[in-house]
DNA sequence: CTCCATTATGCGCATACATGCATATAGTAT
DNA sequence: ATACTATATGCATGTATGCGCATAATGGAG
C-alpha cells in the first residue's frame, strides 16, 4: 500500500523536517542548502532525499554540480492534504530550521545555491 | 517528538486499519469486532492496540471480558486533522473492512458484543 | 588532464519492530 | 473450584532501517 510508506517516511524525523522544509518555502532547494538547515550530516540528507524521490513525490534538476529537490506539484489527493496538514502543524514546531533556511538562501546568487555546506 | 512516533504508527497497515475502523465507525469496537473486520490475528489486535493506547490516542473500557478501544475524544489539533484525514481517504481503501465491521456490529445486542471471533 | 567541490552510495553495525506460537491473565457462569 | 471465553503478553526470530565512515560518481574551473 503506497499510503504507508508514505507514512513510513513521514516516521522519520529527518525525513519529516526535509519534507517541511521544502513545504513551507514553497521553493526547490539544494542538499547543501537543507544539510546546513537541518545540521544533519550530508550523507544523510542525500540518502533521506533518495527514500523520498523513490516514493515519487519529489523532482530533481541539476545544475552543475547543485542537485536541486523539490516537491511535486499536481500529486496525489491525498498527497495534497498531507502536505497541506504538515505546512500547518510544523511551521512553529521546526522554526529553528525555517530560520537557517532563510539566513543559507541569503547567500544564492541570481536565485541559485553558489556555496557549499558547512555542517561537518 | 511525539507526531513522529504519530505518523510511525500509522506506517503499520494493520494500525492503520484499526484507526481506520473507529474513525470511520465513530464508536467504540471490542477487540474481538476488529479481529474478525479486519482478518488478522487477535494477538496482532490487541498488541497493536498497545501500541496505540501507548501514544494516549485511546480511551479503553472493560465491560464483562470484552474490552472496548475508542479513539479519545478532543484530541490535539494535530491528531484532530490526521483522523479526518484518514476519515476522507481511507473509507474506500478499506471498504472491505467496514463491510465485515457491519455484518459483526448486527451481531450485537443491546448495543454490546455478545460474541467472541472467529478467525483463527 | 588535474584538482576541487557537491552529491551519492557501499559496507558494517546496532537497533527497532512486526510476526508466530504458546501461554498467561482476567472475567463469567455453572 | 472448574470450565470456558476474551484479551494480553513472554519469547524467539527474521527483517527492516537509520547511522557513521569512507569513498565513489559527477561536474566545473584552471
Amino acid at each position: 500500500m503506497y499510503s504507508i510508506r508514505l507514512f513510513k517516511a513521514l516516521g522519520d524525523e529527518t525525513r519529516l523536517r526535509i519534507i517541511n522544509l521544502l513545504v513551507q518555502s514553497k521553493q526547490s532547494l539544494c542538499v547543501c542548502e537543507m544539510t546546513d538547515a537541518l545540521l544533519v550530516p550530508q550523507y544523510q540528507i542525500s540518502r533521506h532525499l533518495m527514500v523520498l524521490k523513490n516514493l515519487g513525490i519529489m523532482n530533481t534538476e541539476r545544475r552543475g554540480t547543485w542537485v536541486y529537490y523539490a516537491l511535486k506539484r499536481n500529486a496525489t489527493p491525498f498527497i495534497e492534504d498531507l502536505m497541506h496538514l504538515i505546512e500547518k502543524h510544523f511551521k512553529d514546531t521546526y522554526a529553528d530550521d525555517l530560520h537557517r533556511l532563510n539566513e543559507r538562501l541569503a547567500k544564492r546568487e541570481g536565485g541559485v545555491c553558489v556555496v557549499g555546506y558547512t555542517v561537518k
